[in-house]
DNA sequence: CGGCTTTGACCCGCGC
DNA sequence: GCGCGGGTCAAAGCCG
């Protein structure tokens, strides 16, 4: 946050002085003593502000170390037990049995919750506590009383972008698909153990599997595909359709379209790499969207040859956005506060699959489902089909947070984060929920309906961080981005304003570049 | 004519 | 080793 307060104090000396001119020399004495205190109070807060990053950026690192640990020493012993029973029959067709293994999608556990506010909490100093309140006061965006609640109830996601190796393309990113004789390769090395490279490979082979109700052949996302190859793949009699990214001749990201057997009305788009050239705007929202939820997945990826199916519930999502500056990868999608399940692999056994469920039930938004999130908590042995979801095939998935590593809606240390996630499933108000969840709807109904609409939050999002980093991290830019949106009708407004205020591009500006 | 789709052939991994 | 299924290739055809 640097000069952060050098513009307002800038802009204040400047107005002492615009108004000495019609003043007495004591009147103009008083107001620039008045200046001065003001700009050290500026200073004194900046200072502040500058610390409690510091000590956030601390507190994550501290964490993250604590997490690989942790999630190290779990692989390690789990390995000669992985065969523990699943207790989840999801799928009758299925009789590859998932591991239910303790998943969490940036909610800790009780216990780890509890051993992270233990071990960490020195470190946070009561001010930083007394600075954080100040922080979300002053980036709360006024978009309206449920947008507020929403966004007061957001929290930290991955402060790492080392971590989303989709999002964030890696040298090596662009050869996603490899092919199939070095497939084989790759697929001989995991064989033999090597964990790191296994962890790469399924890196690179992770998918994002999109449900969502359409009509056409294939779902407009935006970008352009060109087909190179049809099957019709067991257990499905309509067929599957390969489509390759054409956006740039060596773009290595691929996508299968399939109808869904159960719901015709279902197109399941399953999209896999990363694109490794810019996108056109109309196709920076779903690109994102998926690269965010292959990051999730990869942030935790496993060195298991299994592939059980992680769902995460997003039925108490939360919104953010990733940006890439280059626009490879520009996020929306809900964030998860959820409890994670394992299912089946809708797609492949083989493949580590984030399935986005946007199939949501065309009752949704005309009846209030209440009871809806926690029979889906209570039942975990079924897919919700009317909330938006996401299902992970990716064993022994702990993404230590959702998306790549910004505040999202205000500033809080991690601690905070987990315990508010934590409480946030557990006390959430009705209300709230069904608000947040109504929200979510309408969002990932315009994402996949409208793609002009993608269009106008990319284009506003673009533009946003087009501007200078002080004006964004100043709120300046954000609020012009928020205008943009909140010009957009009906419920794309409300939706568009859920993004504004759940951006994190509201808490540093930087995006995820 | 270039770009796209169609479609049969082919390759490869995996299970038996 | 063989068969099956998923994924890809590439020639042929179609279309603007």
């Amino acid at each position: 946050m640097p000069n952060s307060g050098g513009g307002i104090e800038e802009k204040r000396v400047e107005s002492v002085h615009h108004h000495a001119g019609n003043c007495s020399p004591e009147v103009r004495k008083v107001e620039l003593q008045n200046a001065k205190a003001e700009m050290s109070e500026v200073r004194e807060e900046n200072e502040r502000l500058k610390m409690m990053l510091q000590n956030i950026e601390k507190d994550y690192k501290s964490l993250q170390l604590r997490f690989f640990d942790i999630f190290n020493r779990e692989a390690a012993s789990k390995k000669p037990t992985d065969s523990a029973p699943d207790h989840h029959h999801h799928d009758v067709e299925e009789t590859e049995e998932p591991q239910l293994v303790s998943l969490s999608l940036g909610i800790k556990s009780p216990v780890e919750s509890k051993k992270d506010e233990n071990s960490t909490s020195s470190s946070l100093s009561k001010n930083n506590v007394d600075d954080n309140e100040d922080l979300r006061a002053n980036l709360t965006l006024g978009l309206g009383t449920t947008r507020k609640q929403v966004s007061s109830k957001l929290t930290v996601s991955d402060p790492s972008p080392t971590n989303s190796s989709e999002a964030h393309q890696a040298p090596g990113a662009g050869d996603a698909l490899q092919p199939s004789s070095k497939r084989t390769s790759t697929s001989k090395t995991m064989r033999n153990g090597d964990d790191e490279i296994s962890q790469q490979a399924h890196a690179k082979r992770a998918r994002v599997s999109v449900r969502a109700k359409c009509d056409t052949p294939t779902m407009n996302d935006g970008c352009q595909w060109r087909k190179y190859g049809q099957k019709i793949a067991k257990g499905n009699p309509c067929p599957r359709a390969y489509y390759r990214c054409t956006v740039a001749p060596a773009c290595p990201v691929r996508k299968q379209v399939q109808r869904c057997v159960e719901d015709m009305s279902i197109l399941i788009t399953t999209y896999e790499g990363t694109h490794n050239h810019p996108l056109p705007i109309s196709a920076t929202a779903m690109a994102s969207t998926t690269s965010a939820a292959a990051s999730m997945l990869l942030s935790g990826s496993s060195t298991s040859s299994q592939t059980p199916t992680l769902t995460a519930n997003a039925a108490v999502p939360t919104t953010s956005l990733l940006h890439n500056i280059n626009g490879t990868n520009f996020g929306l999608f809900d964030n998860l506060r959820t409890k994670p399940y394992y299912l089946p692999n809708p797609s492949s056994p083989l493949f580590p699959t984030v399935t986005l469920d946007l199939a949501s039930s065309p009752s949704f938004s005309s009846s209030p489902h209440f009871n809806r999130l926690s029979s889906t908590f209570a039942s975990p042995s079924r897919i919700p089909s009317s909330s938006p979801s996401f299902y992970s095939s990716e064993p022994n998935i702990l993404p230590p947070v959702w998306g790549n590593g910004y505040l999202i809606g205000k500033q809080s240390s991690p601690q905070e984060y987990f315990y508010q996630a934590k409480q946030h499933c557990v006390e959430k108000n009705s209300n709230q929920a069904y608000a947040q969840e109504a929200l979510t709807e309408s969002l990932t109904k315009a994402i996949t309906s409208d793609p002009s609409f993608k269009s106008v939050i990319a284009a506003a999002i673009s533009s946003m961080v087009g501007e200078s980093e002080s004006q964004v991290k100043q709120g300046g830019g954000l609020e012009r981005f928020g205008q943009r949106l909140a010009t957009w009708p009906g419920d794309h407004q409300a939706v568009a304003e859920a993004v504004v205020s759940q951006s994190p591009l509201t808490q540093n500006g930087k995006g995820c570049g």
